[in-house]
DNA sequence: CTAGGTGCCTGATTGC
DNA sequence: TGCAATCAGGCACCTA
């Protein structure tokens, strides 16, 4: 799933690919993956030209200008979401929904497996408002003391990692990663936390994020994560919990690696070095 | 403020 | 064997 480090991979191609380039089309074949009308979408879209593309969080923000007017487009991968630069002669990609002619005989595709994710043209205005309710992102405006102040909620710690509106950018895979490197059990409260442990959740989330963009991205067995060249990322080889039910914990300590919910979501964690205090 | 539930989807998994 | 029910999962949205 495109967490931070995986959407700013795809970003920075998308920004080197996209910008300069004028939209000659669009073809949308799933309606219910824009927001609003995707017919105005369509006429909006339709001759505008990319200046841009930037990321907050886990969106995609594309910076467009058409008869003198800014405007964007917002887009949220979600879980399966997948943006595909493609020559117009290739054959369709598997849940290919939208396909944005860009020119030159190439065209942008948006599939989605699971159509959670999508696309949304946005004012400035309304750009800033959907931004402003996101928390501040690891290895750019977080820092160790907003970090702590963040602690101060009697909540299961990861759930708290989890909270956009809190930290953004952070999903599922690397909480889980850095709550093992920080040595933290996933259901322990927030408030809870030492000073020290909180430093070393800090580091441990900005190693984990670091690594996945070193690497391009975490794509795990199910695929989830392709960049849009349609390659995997290389940093599931350095995962440590995720997805490693039952798997020895690679600390040597002899235990094994445990899932259970936290949240509703699937938490991994190994019960020797992260222990319930 | 937080917790909890639902809905959006479909492939994989489980149940019978 | 085959089909149906269940479920994961990011996030918005709603209710308590």
């Amino acid at each position: 799933m495109p967490e931070l480090p995986e959407v700013e991979t795809v970003r920075a191609d998308l920004n080197k690919e996209l910008a300069g380039q004028t939209v000659k089309g669009i073809k949308v074949d799933k309606p219910n993956l824009i927001k609003g009308s995707h017919l105005d979408f369509i006429k909006e879209l339709t001759g505008a030209k990319f200046t841009g593309v930037r990321r907050q969080a886990k969106l995609l923000i594309f910076d467009l200008t058409k008869d003198g007017r800014d405007f964007h487009v917002v887009a949220h991968l979600k879980m399966t979401g997948r943006f595909l630069l493609r020559e117009q002669s290739d054959q369709p990609d598997n849940y290919q929904h939208i396909t944005i002619d860009i020119g030159g005989g190439k065209e942008l595709r948006f599939c989605d497996l699971r159509q959670f994710g999508y696309l949304a043209i946005t004012s400035k205005e309304d750009l800033a408002k959907i931004l402003a309710g996101y928390g501040p992102e690891p290895l750019k405006d977080l820092t160790v003391e907003k970090f702590e102040e963040a602690l101060k909620r009697k909540l299961a710690i990861k759930k708290l990692l989890l909270d956009q509106a809190v930290f953004s950018g952070i999903g599922n895979i690397y909480a889980n990663e850095a709550l093992f490197e920080a040595k933290i059990q996933p259901e322990r409260l927030a408030n809870t936390l030492s000073i020290k442990e909180a430093s070393d959740l800090f580091q441990a989330i900005s190693k984990v994020i670091t690594s996945g963009l070193t690497n391009r991205g975490t794509t795990t067995k199910d695929d989830s994560f392709k960049d849009i060249y349609n390659r995997a990322g290389s940093n599931a080889k350095y995962l440590r919990v995720y997805e490693r039910t039952g798997q020895p914990c690679l600390n040597n300590c002899g235990d094994k690696i445990k899932k259970i919910m936290v949240g509703g979501r699937g938490t991994y964690f190994c019960p020797s070095c992260q222990p319930q205090l």
